[in-house]
RNA sequence: GGGCGCGUAGCUCAGUUGGUUCAGAGCACCUGGUUUACACCCAGGGGGUCAGGGGUUCGAAUCCCUUCGCGCCCACCA
């Protein structure tokens, strides 16, 4: 064998070769067949991003889980695929147009969508590749994206049949207007900013009364929108008001003085202007007190034909104008400063103009019951961490219903025909054609044609596509019985951000229990945010975050796969710091080198085994055992971070540090045939386990091994079993190990070098120690000798457990400090010892404790006086008694 | 303003229902070591009043109250 492994890893050329073999292999895609299905989709990401450190440690997370689940012998399906992203997408198109000279108000909206598509392809998919690099094992025939055919179907099936259950309505909202790219915005689109003004205080004059009541506003101009004015129904200044009305200033316009609690007695006067189609609550306060609602504004953020003398001319210019006109004729009571927030367009800048528009709703209190039951009662659906099962039931037990359109082009067209007049007369349908048949049925006018229906011009959020997913990606919608929708659904595992809990994962879970009456998915792992190391959010503006791929690039697609797992909790923010990648790739040269060590040895079969082999293989057999068994539990918990460390630690400290240095041959020597193949299946193992987490290194060295065919490759091998644990092996080896240890210690106070042969006395035991052997071996140990010494006898003494060990030395140790040490750790052993008596003579404790504590107390103190015993005894030697 | 959560070693975090010698891990740091797999390494070592205060208990990092500091979500006040 003894192939010339390069003294270093060379992660840049592996990875490439391992993903291209297990792509051909063809190991990532699933069929069903009658093994157990284990599931993953992917959050799809917009089809135009760019990998970033969120994707690599949600998508590294994915990846683990699936291939964990494939070795354990599910057939494992993990989706991929991307998201059209509406709002994001459109944007970017926008620009590119805008930097081309391309206005996009001058294109059809067939035009513009052939500039989307033609973007899209060009970049679409990009992160996808990206994905492959950092080795995720998606099923790529199965990619899907929100816009393909078969997804746009299921979205307006849904749709049309949600419509026609009574669950889609229009409605009036109040949407964020942004008046220089004339669109609305979500609500995440906007961004508040705290902005200086002026609080107007201004009078409007009581009808058939010579009074007045002052109202204090932060935009006055919206005065030409008011239908009310509005007190609180116990704030006494205004008890005889109430049933008046007042005069609008400047319109003329008589309205009503209302009472409503909303009204805050100390803000301000006290007295609210209600503009209901301007402002949010008055919007609300509009609705329940059934008040006219009066638009101001034109689309571009110009006063319309409300707006009186001020027609055409912007919001800003009458702002100013209305004050001082207000003054002038005396209306105006006092201006001060006063700085309020200010919504403003996270892309053009300009201030949002709240608005009503007409809108495409969903009604959700019903539909979310079955997703409020999965997760808070059932637990159909698990949140890790359940923290967020608080979070989800405030948003749930309020939740809004949803507006689903968007005025927007890219992304699906809603399905509503107008025909006749007005935009009052419609048909759903999925189809013009099914639309046409619905129209004539409804008009029974049979020479209707598809030109006189006029399709709804607003598209569907994108969120109504991606809340399909999980049924869609297997055509769940269209074919509801199909085999596929039937085999993998429910799928296992989410794994995704917090930040769109409500936005995806809880409407995903709504419409599971919709269409199919079952969850998407039994478990939602969700990710922290993945922070610099000052704890800011990664962002483009702080240009903090690393470039994806070139950490890839520097370190290894197994490297940073590891340092993002290293410390990352479920819903635990991740600090993240390339020094992380440093250490996962250290990690990856630790388990190359160890294998270059092994595999470096020259066999012969004719030599016998060393006990200490042989013991040591016993020992490390159990030692993966239990920590096969630690990570097991870790992943029951989805403590990925925690799994990994337990791994990391048997290889690196027990297999390396510990069974490598005793099984190893003097240099040179060859090896024994039985030791060699038994570490070999060991590597083997601990390859296994490590190769969720390092895919391409592992597959590499379990490739170097030996030969494998096609079926025997890593990835399709088998996760390690778990069996019985012998404790004792393990106990008897941390003895050995403090044994060593403490040898180890001795050689360095008394310079001794660290491979220097000693003697070694047991002075205060005649049974045997267990691993004599390894002891030996390992500790450079001639002989053991079961007895006392003299205590003049020139040597030093060292102390395990109960254990009194002497090793003897050319020249007298340094007794006052041996004594000084011996007295301190005595002093100590002593008052641990009162301690825990006092514990123990306590009545109440003996009462009240368990048994197995009052015994483990028992316990401590039969072990601190034993030690304290030896202490005595070593003292005694020393002192020359 | 409403809700949720956090504060343990220099850093990032474990610490299951209160009970082993429970105060831990990794990294960082300090000391010593390299012809012998790996300096991307080996062998050792130091380091914490478990945010502060009070309480419950035989016993508290763990449960309760309170103060301080921090984070997130929702609603944002004319």
């Amino acid at each position: 064998m003894a192939v010339e492994l390069p003294a270093k890893f060379e992660a840049a050329h592996v990875e490439s070769k391992w993903y291209s073999y297990w792509q051909e292999k063809n190991y990532f895609h699933s069929e069903p067949n009658d093994k157990k299905p284990y599931t993953i989709v992917i959050p799809p990401p917009n089809v135009t991003g760019v990998l970033h450190m969120g994707h690599m440690l949600n998508n590294t997370l994915q990846d683990i889980l699936i291939r964990k689940a494939r070795m354990q012998g599910y057939n494992a399906c993990w989706v991929p695929g991307t998201d059209h992203a509406s709002i994001a997408t459109e944007a970017k198109v926008v620009a590119k147009l805008k930097a081309e000279g391309i206005d996009k108000k001058s294109l059809s909206r067939e035009a513009f969508l052939d500039h989307a598509w033609a973007w899209t392809h060009e970049y679409g998919g990009v992160i996808l590749e990206q994905l492959k690099r950092l080795g995720c094992s998606c099923d790529w025939e199965r990619t899907k994206f929100t816009l393909d055919d078969n997804m746009s179907q299921s979205v307006l099936k849904v749709f049309v049949d949600l419509y026609e259950k009574g669950l889609i309505y229009k409605g009036y909202r109040m949407v964020n207007w942004d008046p220089e790219a004339q669109t609305t915005l979500s609500d995440e689109e906007v961004i508040y900013e705290e902005k200086p003004g002026h609080l107007y205080h201004i009078e409007y004059p009581v009808v058939g009364e010579d009074t007045a009541v002052v109202i204090a506003t932060t935009r006055p101009e919206t005065l030409l929108g008011d239908t009310a004015v509005c007190v609180h129904p116990e704030d006494e200044r205004y008890t005889h008001l109430h049933g008046k009305s007042v005069t609008v200033p400047l319109t003329g316009r008589t309205v009503p003085i209302i009472t409503d609690t909303y009204v805050e007695q100390e803000f301000g006067t006290g007295c609210l202007k209600v503009t209901p189609a301007h402002d949010l609550n008055d919007k609300e306060l509009g609705e329940k007190h059934q008040l006219e609602f009066i638009d101001i504004f034109n689309p571009d953020g110009t006063l319309n034909s409300a707006g009186l003398h001020y027609e055409g001319q912007d919001r800003f210019a009458v702002r100013k104008a209305i004050g001082k006109e207000l003054k002038e004729k005396g209306f105006l009571v006092k201006k001060e400063d006063y700085n309020h927030k200010v919504g403003t367009s996270e892309r053009t800048k300009a201030v949002i103009e709240p608005r009503i528009s007409e809108q495409w709703f969903l009604k959700m209190e019903q539909l979310a019951q079955p997703a409020i039951e999965a997760v808070l009662a059932s637990e159909d659906v698990a949140l890790l961490p359940a923290k967020f099962k608080n979070t989800y039931r405030h948003w749930m037990e309020n939740i809004r219903d949803w507006n689903i359109s968007r005025q927007l082009w890219w992304g699906q067209r809603i399905p509503v025909y107008y025909y006749g007049k007005d935009n009052s007369a419609f048909v759903v349908a999925a189809t013009p054609e099914e639309a046409l048949e619905k129209a004539q049925e409804k008009t029974q006018n049979t020479t209707l044609t598809l030109a006189d229906l006029r399709q709804e011009e607003d598209v569907l959020d994108t969120w109504f596509s991606s809340w399909l997913w999980p049924i869609s990606v297997f055509n769940g919608v269209l074919a509801p019985e199909n085999e596929e929708i039937q085999y993998y659904y429910p799928t296992q595992d989410l794994v995704t951000g917090p930040d769109i809990l409500f936005f995806w994962v809880a409407r995903m879970i709504i419409s599971g229990y919709e269409l199919r009456q079952a969850p998407p998915f039994k478990n939602v792992y969700l990710t922290g945010l993945v922070r610099d190391k000052q704890g800011r959010k990664m962002s483009k503006q702080l240009g903090n975050s690393p470039d994806a791929v070139g950490l890839i690039d520097t370190y290894g697609a197994d490297a940073v796969r590891v340092g993002l797992m290293l410390s990352t909790a479920a819903g635990n923010d991740l600090l993240f710091d390339e020094s992380l990648c440093q250490q996962g790739k250290n990690f990856s040269n630790k388990i190359w080198n160890a294998f270059r060590l092994v595999q470096g040895w020259e066999q012969n079969a004719s030599l016998t085994q060393p006990e200490a082999s042989a013991k040591a293989i016993a020992w490390y057999t159990n030692a993966f055992a239990q920590a096969v068994a630690t990570i097991n539990d870790h992943f029951s918990k989805y403590r990925i971070s925690d799994a990994l460390m337990s791994a990391y630690r048997l290889v690196w400290d027990d297999f390396c540090s510990w069974l490598l240095e005793i099984v190893k041959p003097a240099y040179g020597k060859p090896i024994d045939t039985t030791t060699y193949n038994q570490l070999i299946a060991l590597f083997e193992n601990n390859l296994r386990l490590l190769h969720p987490f390092m895919p391409f290194l592992t597959e590499e060295l379990w490739q170097s091994i030996t030969e494998r065919s096609t079926e025997e490759a890593l990835i399709v091998s088998s996760w390690p079993e778990e069996i019985t644990v012998d404790t004792t092996i393990l106990e008897d080896f941390t003895f050995v190990q403090e044994v060593i240890a403490a040898l180890r210690n001795f050689r360095t106070q008394h310079q001794l070098g660290f491979k220097a042969p000693v003697e070694l006395y047991v002075t205060n035991s005649s049974s045997p120690l267990p691993f004599i052997s390894i002891i030996s071996h390992l500790g450079f140990v001639e002989k053991i000798i079961h007895e006392d010494v003299a205590s003049d006898a020139q040597g030093g003494r060292i102390r395990v457990g109960k254990l009194s060990l002497f090793i003897p030395l050319a020249q007298r140790v340094d007794v006052a400090a041996e004594r000084k040490k011996i007295e301190e750790e005595l002093n100590y052993t002593q008052g641990f010892l009162a301690s825990v008596e006092k514990k123990l003579s306590n009545e109440r404790f003996v009462a009240n404790a368990p048994e197995k504590v009052i015994a483990l107390e028992r316990k401590k103190a039969e072990d601190a006086q034993a030690k304290i015993k030896v202490l005595q005894e070593n003292l005694a030697a020393l002192n020359g008694e």
